[in-house]
RNA sequence: GCGGUCGUAGCUUAGCUGGUUAAAGCGCCGCCCUGUCACGGCGGAGACCGAGGGUUCAAGUCCCUUCGACCGCGCCA
């Protein structure tokens, strides 16, 4: 490594000899010449072995697609004919003297760029995550990551992980995937941090965590997976509901404005436009969202506790045109609709200070205030049927006193899903897991592990 | 789990109301090419049409079963 020289680099070193170290991107052989593109962590560059050579311009003549090499060369500027306006190290290329081959390819199924069916994407991951396409949304995706965490960290909240291997399946919603535990027990892979993460406000008071969980649904649907990046927050001494989004709403803002500084190219790669997050999302009821849609369209699911996808679109497309906005809160979904510790409105009873924020018509979070009265969430807690005997480990948090709290769970692939406009979740998520997609294969070929 | 659509070379697709050697682009292999940059030109290999059964003189094309994929729904982030 000590003299390899980043492609990135290149530029300044107009009439140096280097050397540098990535894949070939693509070999264009012409006879007398042959042309490379370089690819490394940092950039692209052309490559072209003249003659003169013999024995290196068999070796070039040998080099293939994917080929990784070390090459020596020296960085020239291009002829004024020769540049490519607009393109990387456009305006030189390395004269190359040496070619070291470090690993060759074989079998090459597809081109990195060419486009193919969702299906061929994901069966040959450990490939298609090098096509351009791939490293740029992945690039946003960790940009979302770090974006989230400088915010909350500079808001002073702290990071925690959650379990993610749970006695019981504490939340009591949703399916659950099982684990056999020691001793004949059987544990169960966390749905959520939720409980864990109400526990530590009343240690830390303003936390957050971004780690995985599990869902045992059997969806199959462009945004639904059994294992997703759950990006959290719970914050204690709210006055409600509203104070939870508000800092969401900032954080957003900061998420969106950190993308437009660092993954300009990535959204021009991928056609996609950060959206302008508005200094106050439009909100309403759900029975506001109900009657609006009823008004408009005719469709009237006045009477369902829940807005239905298409509903959630629609409402999407409606904030966007009247309000500029890609999102909408809906707020006040009935008691029976959320889950044991959502907080019941005193001044709309029935209705929860719970939400969900939509954007470009798919959920991305779910949240609200929470019941921190103990007595309050016990009976949450009958109300639905469960024994709050179940829940006495988490119910101490309470017993022994926590402020009045709230947060939410945001998914991470949802957002950059949604950011990018990606049509399936699917090519939000490195590795991702649906029914039938758990990558075997991995271990078939690694038997001793 | 239910509903819809689909399954043809390594990849992406075309194959009309069933008709006999299954087509193209890209990739791959070979030859040619001194300025290409998704290089270009010529040639070549490569498909028992997801699997099984059925209808028919004849099935990639119609029917049934099965497996798989994608899309939608329920559920949710």
């Amino acid at each position: 490594m000590q003299d390899r020289t980043m492609i990135g680099e290149l530029a300044k070193k107009a009439g140096e000899s280097v050397t540098i170290k990535g894949w070939v991107d693509v070999r264009r052989d012409q006879g007398k010449l042959v042309f490379f593109d370089f690819r490394d962590m940092s950039g692209t560059v052309q490559g072209v072995v003249l003659p003169g050579d013999e024995s290196l311009m068999e070796t070039a003549k040998s080099v293939r697609n994917e080929f990784v090499v070390s090459i020596e060369g020296i960085v020239n500027k291009r002829p004024e004919k020769n540049v490519q306006e607009g393109k990387v190290n456009g305006d030189i290329e390395l004269e190359i003297k040496g070619i070291e081959i470090l690993a060759e390819t074989k079998d090459i199924p597809f081109e990195l760029d060419a486009e193919l069916n969702l299906d061929t994407y994901l069966d040959y991951l450990p490939y298609t995550l090098r096509s351009k396409r791939a490293r740029a949304i992945f690039k946003v995706q960790a940009e979302i990551v770090r974006a989230y965490r400088a915010y909350l960290n500079s808001e002073g909240f702290t990071e925690f992980q959650a379990p993610k291997l749970i006695g019981d399946d504490a939340e009591g919603s949703g399916e659950v995937f099982e684990v056999p535990y020691f001793y004949g027990k059987t544990a169960h892979l966390a749905t959520s941090p939720q409980l864990y993460k109400q526990i530590m406000v009343g240690a830390l008071e303003r936390v957050f965590s971004i780690g995985i969980v599990f869902r045992a649904e059997k969806h199959s649907t462009t945004r639904h997976l059994n294992e997703y990046t759950s990006m959290d927050v719970e914050m204690g001494f709210i006055k409600d509901h509203t104070d939870v989004m508000e800092v969401e709403t900032k954080l957003l803002a900061f998420i969106a404005d950190h993308l437009k500084e660092t993954c300009a190219a990535e959204f021009t790669l991928l056609n996609a436009e950060v959206p302008a997050v508005p200094t106050t999302i439009p909100r309403m009821k759900l029975r506001e969202a109900q009657a609006l849609i009823f008004n408009e369209t005719g469709k009237d699911s006045r009477e369902e506790p829940d807005l239905e996808p298409a509903d959630e679109r629609w409402l999407c497309e409606w904030a966007k045109k009247e309000h500029g906005s890609d999102f909408v809160f809906v707020t006040h979904y009935p008691v029976s609709k959320r889950p044991m510790y959502t907080y019941e409105d005193p001044n709309d009873l029935g209705f929860t200070n719970g939400f969900d924020l939509l954007f470009r018509g798919v959920e991305i979070t779910t949240g609200g205030q929470r019941r921190h009265d103990y007595q309050n969430l016990v009976d949450g807690i009958k109300m639905k049927g469960l024994d709050p005997e179940k829940f006495s480990y988490y119910l101490q948090a309470f017993k022994y006193g926590i402020p009045p709290h709230g947060g939410w769970g945001m998914g991470l692939e949802r957002l950059t899903a949604k950011f990018l406009n990606l049509p399936n979740l699917k090519e939000a998520t490195l590795f991702p897991r649906d029914i039938n997609r758990i990558d075997t294969r991995l271990s078939e070929t690694q038997p001793e592990e």
